[in-house]
Formats: structure tokens, sequence, C-alpha cells
DNA sequence: CGCAAACTATGACGACTGGTCTAGTTAGTT
DNA sequence: AACTAACTAGACCAGTCGTCATAGTTTGCG
């Protein structure tokens, strides 16, 4: 079944992008289709759920982007130690070029749309497949399974928190010393 | 100038209960109001910088109360590593029964309305204080002054991240492992 | 080719909520 | 009683999300 339009797929990107930026209750309906993606009723066609089910579909695609940049990363690098570092490089990156508004491109919606089951399940998902990439890469160096977990876990964690206080902060320097942090602990780790 | 009522007090209060739980955006004047805070026009008239006064003196508030009892476990557990533990510890409870919602008193709104100048840096300033707390504990304990400020960072950005992941999943499980780890690296620093 | 059926697009509309502010009432002081 | 500071009610309109009737376009089939 040949798609004839791209309408819907634009509508996802602008959606993807401005949820990331400015989260979910700040992104209004009509900033996003004036913002190019489409005329109002087109929203209804193709999403029949509405904004919420804009939302999910655009945080699927966040995450599955992201996870893809990290196994990405993961194969590159060599050594987990430096390709942690590198994935959170990339990150610092990013946000200091955007002017500091594209953080975590889940976690701003995750919280402030919490309410909403099918896109805290988006989040879940999101947050779930970069966890198991980290996981699967330290089971991979020998790391016992359950030590494995936690250790993912954090790791995700720490980057996490570290992109929400150098948005807030508008200063990268969180990434950066957490970076070094878990560098030195993987690398400990798997010594 | 006597005040007569303390309309203002309770405003305040019920601003920050529901922009812990909801965020900025996703909170509206009239549920604050109708939550039993105030008659509408008294706002403007306690706040005349309307909503994002108050929700910058709110979670300055927030912040505050946080940094306080993070104090008084910094100072009545015995060990930082056993401080840290029982501080997410508390944190957990605290997400627990509120069915999930209340997370980190910050994030939501540092996250959903970094726009805002004022509220980012009620933001900042919070965070600053429990990562001043954290540094001075460390620098207390022997800690170089630069390795402590950056074993600070990660440690609060861990804790947000996995006030992050358990909110989102419902589970506060990586509170748990997140408390493991960070006991751990604390106590192996100050070996 | 020609026609019907399915698919896609459109923007005006409505019910409602958003934050803001002015005009007004109440209470304390002299 | 007059005055002033403390407070409040509700009007206001721009903006919210969602609906719908209508129109255009593509596809498959006879």
């Amino acid at each position: 079944m040949p798609r004839r339009t791209d309408t819907r797929d634009r509508m996802l990107s602008t959606a993807a992008e401005l949820f990331h930026t400015q989260g979910y209750h700040a992104t209004g309906l009509n900033q996003l289709l004036s913002a190019g993606a489409a005329p109002k009723g087109s929203l209804y066609f193709h999403f029949p759920g509405g904004k919420e089910q804009l939302a999910a579909e655009a945080l699927a695609i966040s995450g599955g982007r992201l996870r893809d940049a990290l196994a990405d990363v993961l194969d590159r690098a060599n050594g987990l130690g430096a390709a942690v570092e590198m994935m959170i490089d990339f990150l610092a990156t990013t946000l200091e070029d955007s002017d500091f508004q594209r953080g975590c491109p889940l976690s701003t919606v995750a919280l402030d749309a919490a309410g909403s089951e099918p896109i805290r399940q988006a989040c879940v998902e999101g947050f779930g497949s970069w966890q198991a990439l980290l996981e699967n890469a330290l089971t991979a160096e020998g790391v016992a399974a359950d030590r494995a977990e936690s250790l993912a876990v954090t790791t995700l964690a720490a980057v996490e928190g570290a992109l929400l206080l150098a948005k807030t902060r508008r200063d990268s320097a969180p990434l950066r010393a957490v970076a070094a942090h878990l560098r030195e602990t993987v690398e400990r780790e798997l010594s």
C-alpha cells in the first residue's frame, strides 16, 4: 500500500522537534501546524487519537533515532568507556548547538505528560531500549547480568540528570563532568 | 501593614504542589485557584508578575525545603555514603506514596518552562543549593575541591535521572539501583 | 478510456480554558 | 466619617483542542 503523500511524516518530524524542545503541554496544535506541518483537519485524519497519539508516535521515533545513534557509537568506539564518553559528547554538542534547547527528546514530555498512558508507555520503551543497549554491551564484556543491569540504569540516569542540569544551567559542564566519571566507573568495572 | 489573610501563602503552597506534580504549562490558573487556594483576582494582587512570578517563588520554596531535608540527613547520618542512600530512600518513598506523582519538585518545571528566565533562575538556584551541600560534605571529608565538585554534580545528576526513570516507569527500582551505586562510589572516594 | 470507490486534504466552526487586568468592595486607621 | 491599604469578582479575548461538511485526488476495475 504505497503512500501518496508525506504529510503524515512531516507532521511527525515537526512534532518530534517541538515536543523535544518545549514539552507536551507547552506545544500547541496551532503552533505545530503553522510550523508548516499541515492544515488542521489533516491531523485528525492521520492521527485519529489527536495530539496524544501524535505525541506518542513522535516520541517513538525520537527514541528510535537516539537508540540507533547509541548503537552506532557502541559499535565504532574502542572500549565501552570511550563509547559512553562519545555519546555524551554528542549529546552535549547537540545541546549547545541548539542554544540549550535540545536536551533529552523524551524526558521533558515524560515528566509533563506523565498522566497520559500512551505517552508514558512510549517513554518507557525509549528509555528501555537505550538501557538494553548498554546492558548488552556490559554483559558482552563479561559483566554479570544483575550487575550489568544496575550499572546500565545508573549510567542512563546519570546522563539524563546531566542533560537536565546542563539545559537548566545553559552550560554543558555537568555533561562533561558526568562523562569523565562514567568512563572511570565503567573502566574500573571491566578491569 | 498587617496582613489580613494567609491567601498569599496558601497560593504558594498549592502552586508548589501542582507545579511539582504536573509541571508549568499543564497547570492552569483555574485549577490552581479552584484547588482552594484563593479567588482569582487575588493572584495579580499578590503576584503582579502573574503565573510566572508565582511559579518562580513556589519553586524557590520547594527548592529550599528539599535543601533543608538534605542538610538534615547529611547531619544525622553516619557517613556520607549512608546519607546519600537515606536521601534517595526518602525520595523513593515520597514518589511511591504519591502514586508516582511527586518526583523532583524542580525538574518538571525546569524542563517545560525553560524559556522563562525567572523560572530557570529559580531552578538553577535550587539545584545549586543541593549541589553545594554535597560538595561541602565531600570537602569536609578531605576530598579535593575540584574532585568534590565533579563528584557532587554526578551524584546530583544520577539522582535526578533516577527520579525521572522511576516516575516514568512507575517503579522505584531505578532509585534503589542508583542509591547502591552511589554509596559504593562515595565510599571508595573516601577510603 | 471512463467511472466509481477509496483516499487525502481543507479550514471554518464551536465549546471551552488560558492568563490578564480593571473596576470595585471590604476592612483597618485616624 | 474620611481615608487608605488590602483584597476580590468577574469581564475579557486570545488561544486551546477537537469536529465536521465539503472538496479534491488517486486508484482499481469494467
